[in-house]
DNA sequence: GTTTCATGCCGTATTTATACGGTATTGATA
DNA sequence: TATCAATACCGTATAAATACGGCATGAAAC
C-alpha cells in the first residue's frame, strides 16, 4: 500500500518521541499527543487553548514570556531545561526547544519541542569524551587527537580507557560502532 | 486568517527544532526540513531514500540497526547520545529518541528525533539540582526537602547558594520563575 | 625485527559536585 | 518580640572527572 506524504507527516508528527506544539501569540493551533500526555491532557483538550492554562496566575504566564525572547530575536531558537508540571501534579523536568519562525515578531508563531530528561540514562557521556569519540571517529589515533586538543596523549588513553571501563567493552572503537548514528 | 489542522502540522513538523524522520523498514518515508539539513541535504533529497546513505559500509549498515533494539521491543522507546556526520564531514553530537509504532516488529515503523547537544548551554543543572528544584516548586522549605531527599537541610541550602552564585540570582526562587515550562 | 598504537596498571594532582557542621544576618510572620 | 526560612560565610570530607607521568604487553604495520 503506498501512502501520502500528509499520511506520513500526520504520522510522525502525532507519534514523535517527543512532544510538540505549535503556538501562534502563545496560542496553541496544533501540538502531538507525547505533548499531551506529558501535560495529562488529550489533544483535543488543548486545540487553541492559551498556554495560560499551564500556569497558576496571570502575572506567572507574563513574566514566563520574556524567557529567551531575546535569544529567539538573535537567533530564531532557545533552547533551556525547564520543569513542566503534568495535571496529576507531578513535576518533569524537559529538554526544552523552541524555534520561531519569524523573529522580527518571535512569538506571533513558535514551535517547541519538549523532551523528557531521561535521569536513569545508562549512556551519559561528558564534553571530552564527545570530542574524543568525535576525533576517533575521524580515524585519528591517541596521539593525532591530543595535539588536535592541546592535550597529552597520555590523557587521551585514559578517556579511552574510562569509556572501556563504564561500558565494559574490549575496545574504544566498539563503542563508537554503537553511536554513529549516521556517517559516510 | 484561518488555518486547517494540515496547515499547522505541517508548519510544526518542517520548522520543528528537532530533526524529525519516520523510516519504514529503514527507508525514510518523511523527514522534515530539520532533518535534511543536519545530515546537509534537501528533504527531496532524502525521501524514499535507504539509511543506508549514512553508513560507510553495508556492514555498519547492518551492525547500527541492533543497537536499541530490545529496548524498542520491550518499551516501544529508545534514547541515546550519537554522533551523526554532516554531508561536509562534520561531526554532530545529538540527543536521539526513537519510538516504533509497532514493538512487535520494531523496525515497521520507525519515527526518530535528532537534537544537537548544546555545549555551550548556559543553564545545565545536575540531578540534585533537579530534584531540589523540583521540591521547591511544590513550595518545600529546605527542611521539608531534606526530608524528602534522605539530607541534610543544610546541604539543601548549599544546592540553593550554588544556584544563586552559579546564576547570579538574589533568590533561588528566581531561577524557578524562569524554569516553569507550564505547571498549574 | 622494530616501530607504532591501544590497552592495562602503577602513581600524583587539580577541580567540581556533593554532603555536612557551625554561626550570623535579614526579613517575614506568627 | 520571638521564631523560622533563606541567605552568607567559615570550615571539612569524599567521589568523580580531568590531566599527566612512567612502564609493560600484545598486535598490527612497515
Amino acid at each position: 500500500m503506498k501512502h501520502s506524504d500528509d499520511y506520513f507527516r500526520r504520522l510522525a508528527f502525532d507519534e514523535a518521541p517527543t512532544g510538540l506544539v505549535l503556538t501562534e501569540n502563545r496560542i496553541i493551533r496544533i501540538c502531538n499527543r507525547r505533548f499531551a500526555e506529558l501535560l495529562g491532557y488529550h489533544v483535543e483538550d488543548l486545540l487553541n487553548q492559551s498556554f495560560r492554562i499551564f500556569y497558576g496566575s496571570d502575572e506567572e504566564f507574563e513574566s514566563i514570556r520574556d524567557v529567551g525572547l531575546s535569544k529567539l530575536q538573535e537567533t530564531g531558537g532557545y533552547t533551556d531545561e525547564r520543569l513542566i508540571r503534568h495535571r496529576s501534579g507531578q513535576g518533569i523536568w524537559c529538554q526544552f526547544r523552541a524555534r520561531t519562525l519569524n523573529p522580527d515578531a518571535p512569538l506571533e508563531r513558535v514551535v517547541m519541542s519538549f523532551a523528557p530528561i531521561n535521569e536513569a540514562q545508562t549512556l551519559r557521556l561528558s564534553k571530552r569524551e564527545r570530542q574524543v569519540l568525535d576525533l576517533m571517529n575521524q580515524r585519528l589515533t591517541s596521539k593525532e587527537i591530543a595535539r588536535r586538543l592541546g592535550l597529552s596523549p597520555r590523557t587521551i588513553d585514559d578517556v579511552r580507557g574510562r569509556l572501556i571501563k563504564r561500558f565494559g567493552l574490549r575496545r574504544a572503537e566498539d563503542l563508537l560502532s554503537q553511536l554513529r548514528g549516521a556517517s559516510h
